[in-house]
RNA sequence: GCCGCUGUGGCUCAGUGGUAGAGCGUUCCCUUGGUAAGGGAGAGGUCGUGAGUCCGAUUCUCACCAGCGGCACCA
């Protein structure tokens, strides 16, 4: 007798083995239907698996993630027989679903064309509508070997050969399509959702080592039904939209010249915004105690061989050579200040009494970055970080972090950026003294409870930094997507190299450990975030230009260059455009340029010695007097408010 | 860096083995217009760079540069 627990607590009882597929099936013919696959005891499970003994049991429908990636899954075996079917010859290698989707990787000496991709997709659903049965099989290793071989798959056998002795190879069978993988997958083909579309065509390494041969991938979406296809499809173009590399060129914010890959020019808007989110960052981090100071942009190589960087970092630093100059006297460009800051401590005798000294810069740096990893100001060779180095004693850790958390905190908030903390332990390949790894991981766990709650931050074990444990910060924008920014990570070996030390107060040196912190990450990379984040509607405290005079005719073109001047002596930033044209085309304009207020300037207005501002939610405003206008700004300006009017 | 794709006036893009076209923008003229494009005329391009094939290359081939999508990288 086999004892079969569902959720809702109820028992079934059967004589033999069953399948989920039984099991459903009894509950009602609809399940059986909708069902993927079961949970066992919480582990997935193939729907036609017996299940031998008394268990607790869930049937798995679209309705589920799981359930969803098991159809990813399923569909990435479909894909790969519908390659192998149209390409004979292709080798398959692996195919896994990731977020949203899956992608399997060929081994295909012709590249795949762009319109393959819609031969491959209307393959697909030839094979769904096949409704091939899914069988599984476990063979003994040589079996699979000897299987593979024959077949000329020898990325398979490869794969096989490397599975712990143990392994249990399990196979698909689905018609002629026979596949390595440890499941689940669907009972059929024919269960796949047709709400699928193959997205692109990319290069992938061989098991993700560059050393390996390149690979073709398949990516493919695919969700439960159309309409949450359609849905994804409109997110990915609304997100196209909101490219900060189309928005930066619309709005005249920044520029890159192919004579100065990956380094940014801001052009004057883009300044503008620059300008105000640093001036933002040094008011707050003056009231936070921070040192502002500013370093040479190049150090020899002396300067880079106590860091540490010029063994580990030089193929990614910038080298700088002159005439005359002694081979041994190569000079760099920084790829970051925590060098220099450690200069400047090092400069006098520090005491215990003046810790924690918190030096901050937004220098340039310059990062060789590999050529295929430039993408707009997200991935730059030249830009800024609002960079910190933090020296502490190791009592200061957790009060330090704290206020960290708490600056951070004030940061986000006002972009209306949700965030979400990151932890990352110590790494198995960590220098410095276990014991104190010990103390400040606890200290730094203390903290993220405190502040986040527990369970309410991600642990990456195993991610920290080799000289310290760190936490990251990522960030969720309007369209749901992370971005990582900032990052505070505790260093207990740049001080050691540089012989950082303080004088305690039994008079005996000690060395500080520092705290590596950044908010905005990078100044270059914040602003594409925000970029995109906002779609270019920046809030007022941000927008380059805050306010547009638009005069109905070329007889108000006076009165709107004194409004202009009137505003600008209020402290506004505003503008009038050097065209005539149409009321109507004005509006347009403005609103296109994401500008958060148009005043339209007319008889009617001069006569009433009022205003009509539309903004560019195209709220409408008639009537209204200069000052009040010039209040609201004002105020909406200075609260850094994320609305337009008060 | 690797795989694939792309590169045509300021911008977005069409096109062709016989030295190029549209819309927007820009300039000038008319219009002085009241809430998402008023009308007309003109200027503007050695078709990314270099080499090759060809009688002839923007078009085909190769190399390089840059961009895009991924991969790898990302203290």
């Amino acid at each position: 007798m086999i004892k079969i627990k569902l959720p809702d607590n109820s028992i079934m009882e059967f004589d033999a083995p069953v399948s989920g597929m039984d099991i459903a099936q009894k509950i009602s013919e609809r399940l059986a239907l909708a069902a993927f696959a079961v949970t066992v005891d919480g582990k997935l499970t193939d729907l036609t698996t017996p299940i031998t003994t008394d268990a607790a049991v869930t049937i798995i429908t679209s309705k589920t993630t799981e359930g969803v990636d098991i159809m990813r899954h399923t569909l990435s075996h479909i894909m790969a027989q519908a390659v192998q079917e149209l390409f004979p010859g292709t080798q398959v290698t692996i195919g896994p679903v990731i977020e949203n989707g899956f992608y399997y990787d060929f081994a295909k000496k012709e590249p795949f064309a762009l319109d393959d991709l819609a031969k491959i997709e209307k393959r697909m659903a030839e094979i769904i509508d096949r409704n091939l049965p899914i069988e599984r099989m476990e063979w003994p290793r040589e079996k699979a070997i000897e299987f593979f071989k024959n077949k000329g798959e020898s990325y398979k056998v490869q794969i096989i050969e490397d599975l712990p002795a143990d392994a249990v190879i399990s196979l698909y069978r689905q018609g002629d399509y026979t596949d390595l993988c440890r499941g689940p997958h669907l009972p059929s083909t024919g269960k796949a959702a047709k709400a699928f579309k193959l997205m692109k065509v990319a290069g992938a390494y061989w098991r993700g080592d560059s050393k390996n041969e390149m690979l073709q991938r398949i990516y493919g979406v695919a969700f439960a039904d159309e309409k949450q296809l359609k849905a994804h499809l409109t997110l990915l173009e609304e997100a196209e939209k909101r490219d900060h590399r189309k928005i930066g060129k619309a709005l005249d914010l920044f520029h890159f010249d192919p004579t100065a890959p990956g380094c940014p020019y801001f052009l004057p808007k883009g300044l503008k915004l620059y300008n105000l989110l640093l001036e933002f960052w040094r008011q707050e981090h003056d009231k936070a105690d921070y040192l502002e100071f500013t370093g040479p942009l190049m150090n020899s190589r002396v300067l880079w061989e106590t860091s540490g960087h010029w063994d580990h970092y030089k193929d990614d630093m910038y080298l700088l050579t002159a005439n005359e100059m002694p081979e041994n006297e190569v000079y760099a460009l920084k790829p970051m200040s925590c060098p220099q800051t450690m200069i400047l401590f090092n400069m006098k005798t520090r005491s215990y009494a003046d810790l924690p000294i918190r030096f901050s810069d937004v220098d340039m740096i310059h990062r060789n970055e590999a050529s295929g990893a430039l993408n707009g100001l997200f991935r730059v060779r030249e830009f800024h970080q609002d960079d910190a180095h933090i020296f502490i004693t190791e009592e200061q850790i957790e009060e330090e972090f704290s206020r960290l958390f708490a600056l951070a905190d004030k940061f986000y908030k006002v972009f209306g950026l949700k965030y979400q903390m990151k932890f990352s332990t110590r790494p198995d390949d960590f220098v410095g003294d276990i014991e104190t790894w010990n103390k400040a991981e606890a200290a730094l766990r203390r903290v993220l409870d405190n502040h986040c709650g527990k369970d309410n931050y991600q642990i990456k074990d195993k991610d920290g930094a080799f000289y310290g444990p760190k936490v990251d910060i990522s960030m969720t924008d309007a369209l749901g997507r992370e971005w990582q920014t900032g990052t505070f990570q505790l260093d207990f070996q740049l001080p050691d190299r540089f012989g950082c030390k303080y004088v305690d107060k039994d008079g005996n040196l000690k060395m500080p450990p520092v705290i590596h912190r950044a908010l905005y990450g990078s100044l270059e990379r914040f602003i594409g975030i925000l970029t995109e984040h906002f779609a270019g509607a920046f809030p007022v405290w941000l927008s380059p230009v805050q306010v547009r005079v638009l005069p109905v005719s070329d007889k108000h073109r006076e009165a709107g260059a004194a409004l202009v001047e009137k505003l600008k002596a209020a402290g506004i930033r505003a503008e009038m455009e050097r065209q005539s044209n149409t009321i109507g085309y004005q509006i347009r304009a403005a609103h296109e340029q994401k500008i958060p207020y148009a005043v339209i300037l007319g008889d009617k207005e001069l006569e009433s010695n009022t205003i009509s501002v539309r903004d560019r939610q195209n709220n409408q405003k008639n009537g209204m007097s200069l000052d009040d206008f010039i209040a609201n700004v004002k105020e909406i300006d200075s609260s850094k408010s994320l609305n337009l009017w008060k």
